[in-house]
DNA sequence: CCGCTCATGTAACTGGTTACATGATTTA
DNA sequence: TAAATCATGTAACCAGTTACATGAGCGG
């Protein structure tokens, strides 16, 4: 199922995610990457097999991973590799600058709501914010401890990964006590 | 068609910023809020057609907007406002604080893609870091702008909105610095 | 042997997207 | 009078989601 242009296949994030964990974690199974979906400490996919198996079979059609039929007993097992071209396409993901505006600017749905936030009153406002300064700032112990798992000698991607989690939503907490200041006032 | 348990509607977040936007606009076309959308200086949707005009039919089956056809010459048009009910659930989208994991972390793709730096070579890992920095770091100064032509007293949510981007970039740009710097020695 | 985890998969749905189509009004 | 903008809408598609279904192997 070659294809001749297969450096012209551009994949969704989630097809170049599931490229990188196969890539990762060598021959592995398409239940464990749901796994490692499953427990991403950043939840961006819901790992769900209705995402998953199509998804890794269309990889299969197009070339991208390889699978090794090995049948341990009576129990159906595929395991998947990347191949040379599945190697060549998230190469070329990574390495490419995508034009998605989301790439300079990323959102945040707390944004949404505090551009809307004059429907509340004063007081109804102030609550809000200080429940939400409350959620965000309850993640950075966590945060921290993915950095601290993670050292830069050991694993300098994860330990990047892990920072930019725990950085940007420093920022957020220092926003929401700004807007918690800003609207005290009033 | 206004149903009894208004109260109970969760919308989207497409759905609640259309609200906000019928809500801070008066009396307003689909379209004009089709423009809202398209000229966004942080643009979370498209603004189609596709997405904006069964939406607000669907508000308006629900009984949150109203509209009113002033048909001015052959041409016809529909001013939507908010009803009571609409004005009802918009508040309580805002107020409520959203089970969603992305209340608390959000995603950037530039994360994923760090993650997986090591399938480059150190060379091209380095480029791409340098690009990826430059084309945030280009963004910072319409941001600030943004920030500068909405005081805080003049329009404190619309300042709010800008300062969160501009926050959550400087942040970024910070980490993409760490990054860099992080695998220069290599 | 019961319940949990491993492992694979499908069906129906959702919340958008792009592209297309129509026609009135305004502006250069 | 031609081109741009205002204004409304539909059809086909897309990349996911939840929920369901099946069955093997393993530990208490």
């Amino acid at each position: 199922m070659t294809r001749n242009n297969d450096i012209a296949i551009v994949p969704t994030e989630l097809e170049a995610a599931t490229l990188g964990a196969v890539w990762k974690n060598g021959p592995c199974t398409a239940y464990s990457i749901r796994q490692h979906f499953l427990r991403s400490p950043s939840p961006r996919w819901s790992g769900s097999a209705g995402a998953i198996y199509p998804l890794i079979r269309r990889l299969e059609d197009q070339g991208l991973v390889r699978a090794t039929a090995t049948a341990r007993g009576k129990r159906r097992q595929r395991d998947y590799q990347l191949t040379r071209q599945g190697r060549a396409v998230l190469r070329r993901w990574v390495g490419q600058l995508s034009p998605d505006p989301a790439t300079e600017l990323v959102h945040d749905p707390l944004r949404t709501k505090i551009f809307f936030l004059d429907i509340l009153t004063p007081r109804q406002a102030k609550t809000f914010v200080k429940n939400a300064l409350e959620a965000v700032r309850n993640r950075l112990s966590s945060l921290q401890r993915d950095c601290d798992d993670n050292p830069v000698e050991k694993n300098r991607t994860a330990y990047f990964a892990a920072r930019n989690a725990l950085l940007i939503t420093v920022a957020r907490v220092e926003w929401l006590e700004e807007v918690l200041h800003g609207i005290s006032d009033s």
